[in-house]
DNA sequence: GTGAAAGCGCTAACAT
DNA sequence: ATGTTAGCGCTTTCAC
């Protein structure tokens, strides 16, 4: 096809003009250095008609910024990403920036080695959802450290990381989740559950705090009970064996605090599996953090969470600081309240 | 925090070599261009403790490869962008590239703007899902096709733009569909319909094609209906009204074939609310293209895309473009195949 | 009003 | 066995 690429060199030869000329009309700035009329109009027809593009890298390299940034998350698949990718996408448009996309596979070296090579590449900032390893998990954040004590900016999306102090937006997750166990106690529920993954990230933690601190207010601490997952297999069988013995016991919650969504969804099976009744005809309720799809009402009490304005929210801070700007201390984290839905 | 980077160059005074020396090195060249293990050490040593890390823009810019590429998507949201994604990264992954996105957010002129922004940072190649218009809706191809012929190696996913003569991962569209219809027919359907999007792509063209083909060999044209929906609205009430004269004209079909799942979803609902009754249970069949999520099973015939390794043989078929591979005429395109399932 | 030249950090051809 | 140097394409300062 087209043969090599045609540079401003190439335009300010046949123009027999100097490449200053050039550089300076291409970047609107022919008035502010008065090019004559003639000659701009001369460099605006060739770029035309050669077709030239700028080489964004070369002038990355010498204006010292690349005007793009990196996304590290740990997993594709997940739809939460996509909610938030949109946010982070619409923000960074309007910069005309560019997003380079990296996971991290659920694993932390990979992880580190993507935050490595998108720092190598001179992206202007990194937005990180950060690895989030189960609690019994082999786990080193040394990589993670360097980069956000390196000069890039950063900031952290939906999660804190243990440990390094930089700007981050993320739910109120506490207060939703005390939110949401009231209103499973408000609708009757005595015997609360927490059903959660056992990993270590603020996130959870604070659901988990949420819940525990309501429990407590209401004088159930001592009926409360809690079924911590320990690993990422969907197979296990945890969570079955736990309802089984707490069916064989007598001990069957009558409301679930869970998680995640997905661990929700495999709770809801099991317990119209185990007890035939589906949540919210009396026999129990479920509330967890994600919200049903369109077409699949589960009967569930949702606590939706602004993935999308996170994203937003954390591009837009991350703009900030690579502008300069330095974030007073009380404003380095956002928190976003969430919605409470589906009460029934 | 640190202050400046460390440059190649900062190594070599602090060593007093040459930089020519600590780049050999540095790329694992030291043996071949015999450099003492001395230096050698000395080198190492020092990189590790001054934390230098190369400026891979320098690189890109003096090797003329940014060992990065480009992706172009038409929406986020669209779960299958997830696994293609998944399958493009596996890839890129292994030969150590980077991945630049760039969503079209259904609009043609932002995909236009993507594009070009994308080749202006130098990217290695291009793998792109075409935006796909509507039959009636304001379009232009212009820019996609200026990119098609420019010297940047390109690989179309999932379906084909008319009139740009390119490489291609493809679902075998057609003869999917026509095998969807098949079983349709021998579970006995005998009133056929096609409900499909009004969309000019190859990808659904061959999905209607397919359908049709079947159902005349059958000899069932007289009979065959077909509901074509003209807006990405998913609130308008086309479908709704369609099946409405349907029922009303004693022709409701007895099996549909849908073009893509969002609309199977709607449609099933749809006639759920109609004539009380779910798919499968006597009264119709529905087949579509798309699969049930994990947890709510829907009753409808699943045609299941195999969108990872699309997303896989997409990214190495670029690569091997990159690395100025000609690709024979009759591997140009390649058609995965797609499996049928949950025919109750 | 426009041109000449330096330099961003790196690699590779050529010298020594 | 290592150093020198040109140059990738662009921006920007300074000179005329």
């Amino acid at each position: 096809m087209s043969g090599k690429r045609v540079t401003i060199k190439d335009l300010a030869e046949e123009l027999s003009v100097s490449t200053a000329t050039v550089s300076l009309v291409l970047s609107g700035r022919g008035e502010e250095y008065r090019i004559s009329d003639e000659t701009r109009i001369r460099i605006e027809e060739a770029t035309e008609r050669l077709g030239y593009r700028p080489d964004r890298l070369a002038r990355s390299m010498r204006v010292g910024r690349s005007d793009t940034i990196g996304v590290v998350f740990p997993d594709m698949t997940e739809s939460f990403m996509n909610h938030v990718l949109e946010g982070i996408e619409e923000v960074a448009n309007q910069k005309k920036t560019s997003l380079m996309i990296a996971t991290s596979s659920l694993d932390y070296k990979v992880e580190a080695r993507n935050l490595e090579s998108l720092q190598d590449r001179r992206v202007d900032g990194l937005l990180i959802i950060p690895y989030a390893p189960f609690n019994h998990e082999k786990y080193s954040d040394r990589v993670v450290k360097r980069v956000a004590r390196s000069a890039t900016p950063i900031v952290v999306l939906d999660r804190m990381i243990p440990g390094i102090d930089t700007c981050a937006v993320l739910g109120n997750d506490r207060t939703a989740a005390a939110g949401a166990t009231a209103r499973l106690l408000d609708k009757g529920c005595r015997k609360p559950a927490y059903v959660g993954l056992d990993i270590n990230i603020s996130t959870l933690q604070e659901r988990r705090g949420g819940f525990y601190s309501t429990v407590e207010n209401a004088g159930l601490a001592d009926v409360v009970r809690e079924c911590l997952i320990r690993r990422r297999d969907p197979e296990s069988d945890d969570l079955r064996n736990w309802l089984k013995e707490s069916i064989a016991a007598g001990t069957l919650p009558d409301g679930f605090l869970v998680s995640t969504n997905g661990l929700a969804l495999k709770l809801r099976k099991l317990l119209i599996e185990l007890t035939g009744r589906p949540p919210g005809d009396g026999l129990y309720r479920i509330a967890r953090f994600g919200e049903d799809s369109e077409y699949f009402p589960t009967g569930m009490m949702e606590v939706v969470q602004p993935h999308k304005e996170i994203g937003r929210r954390a591009t837009r801070k991350l703009f900030k600081k690579i502008s300069g700007a330095t974030i007073p201390e009380d404003q380095r984290i956002e928190r976003l309240d969430m919605e409470i839905r589906n009460e029934t």
